[in-house]
DNA sequence: TTGTAGGCGTTATCAT
DNA sequence: ATGATAACGCCTACAA
């Protein structure tokens, strides 16, 4: 409609003051008299102009834009890890409700692809006030340029020391531990873990839950029981068929993801071995679907939700310099969530 | 490191050029001279310099910045629609390489938040070359706005009919009718669906499939064998517990969805109904995991990647004009997936 | 209350 | 091959 972008010269014009006025009528400024700002804004209105951002930017210093570096899945390509595009949606519906809008980092090389791919470089060459970092490499050094600038910074899964830097999680060393005590209130005692990714925050606090419930627990900790995987559903129908393979084979399993978990299912299946009759597996996640499964999973629920939105808030409140140095890393709590799969072992032991 | 954002200004007066040069130097024009390119493009590298992209988009017009409406599940706040999220994935690598980034519009005020919310308002704010849609509601009054725009868009699973408008899409209505065949061959003559949002394209494409095949295949249609869904779960629950209360209940049920289908699964078991031995059912999409499940479900894949990267291409050939108009809607081909959930009828009809 | 003008960081068009 | 300089669209002192 009309005759497309309208500027705020043209608007100016127009309505016979200067760009100055326009300008301050618009951003609501005191210093307008109510008839000229009234003017002003209808005729914008009309014209539908649109202020352009990257002129405000450079002006005010300000993009208003936050960014975001996902990088999911990339070792496997096939299976993209839907935590966090479940984390994505509650953290762009946060930012949103504070006027920000998400910049998806997916060019490697900014500007003219001078100088090495880095994640610190691409922020700034965009001006975004912040940036959430999920799925990325904890060590890549492109990673440690951006922790040591003092562009504010929030990780999910991520812990990065340096300023203006924060990080966001669940309680994943209590997850595991409630999924052990659980399976050992239902009378399990030799129970199993497949471990998630070591080099990762979750999948080291996950084992660490693991250990510390059995040794709360009075159960002692076995070499043999823990399996090493990557979060992904093959690891675990790989440790499954290894742990039921033992002289002295678990009664129960904890899988550090409910892609393992159902691995772990399924390679039970395989083996005539019924979940949860014969062994029972707790999850990780509670992705969706996962309770509609048969059987449905039981498992330990992270909140997605809640990530994204605490994500969004650390942040802003990084940008408005409203937060003390160093930022405490935010965790969230997790509930177990009782579905099929986790029963009392079979008698016969 | 160093000290924060060197400007071309600076660049400039360290490597005793003027601006000028500095800019046809690192933007690889052809008439600078070889050392003195040398000697700014060393300099630019040790100090860590990145153009700042306002500033460039505000002088040449481009962004390099290309818009996503992601609206995902708003009716569905806890259950995350997950298809456009794998279709983001590729797209995100696909228009990286083009040198493209992604702006997750967020926000609903641009600028000011003065006048309506506008997908179109938003795009010219930032000044995005084009845009892609997902998940948006086909009749918002404001999506119409911006198909009679001439921003280039295309739709995933939307058809917009406009100026410089593209859809990408699966072959909803061929898929439908493999799922429908499948179970045909398979011995079924008494097939129901459970369909998704009528007023979606994949929606009533599925339908339609589905309607066809019964008629190519000389099975007649039956207006109860049809229950109206909207591709979440629960409406697959609801609707198999109704098919199946039928005084001639289907043998076989082709839900236009996974998330259905598990829904049909799970209504299923708690009637003692047995998947596939008592009832077979094929769902839609493939989404992962729906393949480690029990019983591992058959279903019409979608090339999800192929769609992001279809959806991608299309707007980078709409954005260098080298694209007819109207341009005719992308389908990608889609292929059964065949599993353990639906088999042969059950021997007593 | 309003107008003027400088500046934000680049690119591009002229000269030279 | 390089240097000035005018845009690009907006904000914000400062003046009036």
């Amino acid at each position: 409609m009309t005759g497309q972008n309208v500027n705020i010269r043209q608007l100016a014009k127009l309505s016979g003051v200067s760009v100055g006025t326009v300008s301050r009528a618009l951003n609501g400024y005191s210093d307008v008299r109510p008839e000229t700002r009234e003017r002003i804004m209808r005729l914008a209105r009309e014209l539908d102009y649109t202020p352009a951002a990257a002129a405000r930017a450079l002006s005010t210093r300000r993009s208003h834009v936050l960014g975001v570096f996902l990088d999911t899945g990339e070792g496997h390509p096939d299976l993209r890890h839907p935590f966090f595009h479940e984390v994505l949606d509650s953290l762009k519906a946060a930012v949103g409700r504070a006027g920000y809008d998400l910049l998806l980092f997916a060019s490697e090389r900014p500007g003219n692809g001078y100088g090495p791919h880095s994640y610190l470089k691409r922020c700034r060459h965009h001006n975004v006030e912040g940036t959430v970092l999920m799925g990325v490499e904890p060590d890549d050094p492109e990673v440690q340029r951006l922790i040591r600038s003092d562009l504010p910074a929030v990780g999910v899964d991520l812990v990065m020391d340096g300023p203006r830097k924060c990080a966001v999680m669940s309680d994943n060393v209590e997850g595991a531990r409630q999924a052990v005590a659980h399976l050992h209130a239902l009378g399990h005692r030799r129970i199993a873990t497949v471990t998630g990714l070591m080099d990762t925050r979750p999948g080291a606090d996950r084992l660490r839950g693991y250990r510390d419930a059995l040794r709360d627990l009075g159960l002692g900790f076995r070499d043999e029981y823990v399996a090493y995987g990557d979060f992904y559903a093959e690891a675990g129908h790989a440790a499954a068929a290894a742990l039921l393979a033992l002289e002295e084979p678990p009664t129960a399993i904890f899988a550090a993801s409910d892609m393992m978990a159902l691995g772990v299912v399924a390679a039970a299946a395989e083996r005539g071995v019924r979940v949860p009759d014969d062994l029972s597996v707790v999850g990780f996640d509670d992705m969706q679907l996962v309770g509609l499964v048969q059987p449905p999973l039981t498992t330990v629920r992270q909140d997605k939700a809640g990530l994204g939105a605490a994500a969004a808030h650390a942040l802003l409140a990084l940008i408005d310099e409203e937060a003390e140095d160093p930022q405490p890393t935010v965790t969230l709590p997790v509930e177990l969530v009782e579905r099929a799969s986790a029963a009392p072992p079979p008698a016969t032991t």
